[in-house]
DNA sequence: TGCCAAATGAATGTCAGACATTTAAATGTA
DNA sequence: TACATTTAAATGTCTGACATTCATTTGGCA
């Protein structure tokens, strides 16, 4: 592992990449102990500051952890899927709100996505996963419900369903789509609310993974989908005619 | 924005959690400078060391910029989609390889998110896509491509199969699932090649979404899907045989 | 002998101060 | 006015020190 020091990036910067490409190509492996920070900045011949804050860009990428103490040290993360998940959500989220991506594409591409999950979790969903819809669509049902609540359950609605299809790689891509939608969706709810269309739409979907009907669950979700996009149009329409500006 | 000293977590942990929690509520807009590194040190009474560090973790995230010089400063990035991508892939790359997820459920998972853009590509694909995507086929057809390139031709003409929906937000979410697979399927191709087959099975996808048949591309990619699995149970039961430890 | 408590040492976490480097803006001069 | 120079502000880096944590070792005591 070396590094350029006539290089017009930032040293630490370049540590950083270099002990994650070690990471990426298997060099250095899970729960492996890095060198201590004094050795690092011996090899890399910098100071310790730069080499921790090199250590500090890993680790907020999840990719080490610091323990402090007599066998302390940096180690080599295992990358769970519920930190990937967290990550990707932060980013998904960020993205939206930086880009001025309009509400249709990405209500486009939540629901694109949320339908390659159906027949999956038609075919292979668990008492459980149908138990955590039901009772999320009956949590909906409640009169009394925030907005902030209803979206949440919401969310953990459509977690259900893609969880339902027992596939974690799936269930870790679709985590951003998912859950980044929820400040969108809110945007809607507190002005355009007709939750018992949603509720109802909501409890089909359910009915129709129940009964492991893939192309009901498809249906539903297109519903679902143009219901949303209905919702959208209205309050943007509604914000036009009231601010002309 | 402020921190508590008594905290076991890191001064530098939190100060990061601050500033990125006031980015994500949008406290902070895009191509703000932030106050400079010693009036942070200031507001949260630590030292510049440790104002760094945190600005470290999340520069490492792409949520800030750094410029030295006069009107330097640290300033809210703009998280563009390639940014965004180029973290997904990584994390996607690690999440495979550090959680020993089957073949097959990582391929099940890339093809299922494959499929749900055919239609949207068959739909609306430009000149440009198609033509992208002819290209890689021919270049696979080409003797004498070493696996790294005919992979990451594959890899090239899977993505322009995903721009082909036109719509970023997909783009950005089947990044990760697509490019994160070419590890995995170098692991094959280096055994049992049949690229003929394969270059068959893309000109046949190309073919479709020429044809603007959704249902074509959908059932290419099935097959496709169904030809790497089979190419991936024969590598791993040839290993079985040839060590059975 | 066996066990518990205190000392040890290694590592990270934090601080203070200094200097180097970069960059844009202000200043001065032809 | 145009160009070269100076200046100042900011990040980048270094040195050295001290604080804190925690497994290990050591010591004492029953």
């Amino acid at each position: 592992m070396k590094i350029d020091p006539s290089s017009p990036a930032d040293l630490s910067a370049q540590i950083a990449a270099a002990i994650r490409d070690a990471i990426v190509e298997g060099r250095l492996i899970v729960d492996e102990r890095l060198p201590s920070e004094a050795e690092l900045a011996d090899q890399f011949s910098v100071s310790r500051p730069t080499v921790r804050e090199a250590l500090k860009r890993l680790a907020a990428q999840s990719l080490i952890r610091t323990q402090r103490g007599a066998t302390g040290g940096a180690f080599v993360n295992r990358l769970s899927f519920e930190a990937a998940q967290a990550q990707q959500i932060t980013t998904s989220t960020l993205l939206l709100s930086m880009n001025d991506v309009s509400f249709e594409t990405a209500c486009e591409a939540r629901f694109t996505l949320e339908r390659a999950c159906a027949a999956l979790s038609a075919a292979r969903c668990t008492a459980d996963h149908l138990a955590a819809m039901r009772a999320e669509v009956h949590r909906q049902s409640q009169p009394g419900l925030t907005d902030e609540a209803f979206c949440a359950s919401d969310v953990a609605f459509h977690r259900a369903l893609v969880d339902g299809a027992c596939n974690p790689v799936l269930s870790y891509q679709l985590a951003g789509a998912v859950e980044a939608m929820q400040p969108l969706m809110n945007m809607i709810t507190f002005t355009a609310r007709d939750r018992a269309r949603i509720v109802a739409l909501h409890g089909a979907i359910a009915d129709a993974v129940a009964a492991r009907n893939a192309a009901a669950v498809t249906a539903g979700l297109t519903a679902l989908e143009e219901e949303t996009q209905t919702l959208a149009h209205r309050v943007f329409a509604a914000r036009r005619d009231r601010d002309p500006a």
